[in-house]
DNA sequence: AAAATTTATTAACCTTAGTTAACTTTACTT
DNA sequence: AAGTAAAGTTAACTAAGGTTAATAAATTTT
């Protein structure tokens, strides 16, 4: 057990990317407010800037493009996971993506202003935002690669090693605008797989 | 005319990102180094660690990555531009793709060494790297969204619209693996616009 | 519980793209 | 200039995915 207050997860993680006094912790817990968001509520618009970062504590949020009125997912992010409008929260220009709850949410949010209160009274804040986003990079870079390097089918199948609860707790219509398909194909793709997974066992006997 | 000494045109573009002091110019520009390299001379390579950061000053540039002897491009870098291979760079870890010269190429490079030097003489140097990085990031951000929510055709009508010269510079095998697909599928697509075109042209006599 | 709505599957049909290969055109060598 | 290699086009065939629609299963509403 720590020895350290409680002041949330998010805090907690905060300070593993880069040291927290127990002080700065107290300042940086009480900058940020919990809410809760009904599923289907868009949190960040697309096309506004972006109103402040997320940590979220509790369901499952979508990054999407909406265009042609058809929505793309860009990808999920999962419990005790931060999220953030990119660039858009940093330079304060309108965003290319909303953030959507997925499921019932609670969040801890971190509005722009309390950011930059932060900044002031925490220098390691900066660091940590810079890693941050380090890791956001990091992430669409892995997306496009697989995007333009795999098939459907390799993706659905990485997702669903990765994410096996995922085929539980998102739609498939979601799942497939995530892997760049219809819902359609991604029902073909699994009833392939299921095919393919029976023959396996045919041999295997 | 500027009155300012002439220090290479990557200086100059740096200090309109973050200004810089003459002296700081002087600085900067004798931490650069001119290379040239020869056409499909691989300058980054992927798997390993990122050994400068680039300024193209003629030729073009592509960032690709290479995947089961397959090769994929993910971006083309042209005259005046940096290059970089983010995160490696900064945080010297293995890339996930290559530089390559698609032409000859000459380029100003600043090795991690000196890009260190340099922060410390030049204050404004993070503040810039922390801009291309931002600058890099909306790109892979635009390059993601288009190949979810367009089509390889309209992605080709696009970049032709965005860089009308590349047709005549870099091969359609080049263009192909940029947009995704085959250049079997890219000389279809381009036999199908002809088609419309002088459908259109019927139209309009 | 019944009705209505949403979600997932399947089929039919069509378009687009991958693969292979023949062929043409262009560029490079010697 | 002739020969060779590379680049681009076209055709035939196959595979994957989009679209529409019908149906089944699961959820939600009333």
């Amino acid at each position: 057990m720590s020895n350290k207050k409680d002041y949330g997860n998010h805090v907690e993680r905060m300070g593993m990317i880069a040291p927290l006094t127990s002080k700065e912790s107290k300042i940086l817990a009480e900058l940020h407010t919990l809410k809760t968001y009904k599923k289907d509520t868009i949190i960040d618009k697309q096309g506004t800037v972006s109103k402040a970062v997320y940590y979220l504590n509790e369901g499952i949020l979508a990054m999407e493009y909406k265009k042609k009125s058809k929505i793309f997912i860009r990808d999920f992010i999962f419990k005790n996971s931060p999220a953030l409008v990119y660039p858009s929260f940093y330079l304060q220009e309108p965003s290319r993506y909303s953030i959507r709850a997925v499921t019932d949410c609670n969040v801890w949010e971190l509005t722009k202003k309390n950011f930059e209160i932060g900044k002031k009274k925490i220098p390691n804040l900066q660091i940590i935002a810079f890693k941050i986003t380090n890791l956001f990079h990091k992430n669409i870079e892995k997306r496009f690669e697989s995007l333009i390097t795999q098939t459907a089918e390799e993706r659905y199948v990485d997702l669903v090693k990765n994410h096996p609860k995922i085929i539980n707790s998102i739609s498939l219509k979601m799942i497939a605008s995530y892997l760049g398909i219809t819902d359609v194909a991604l029902s073909r793709i699994r009833s392939r797989l299921a095919k393919k997974g029976s023959a396996n066992y045919q041999h295997n006997l």
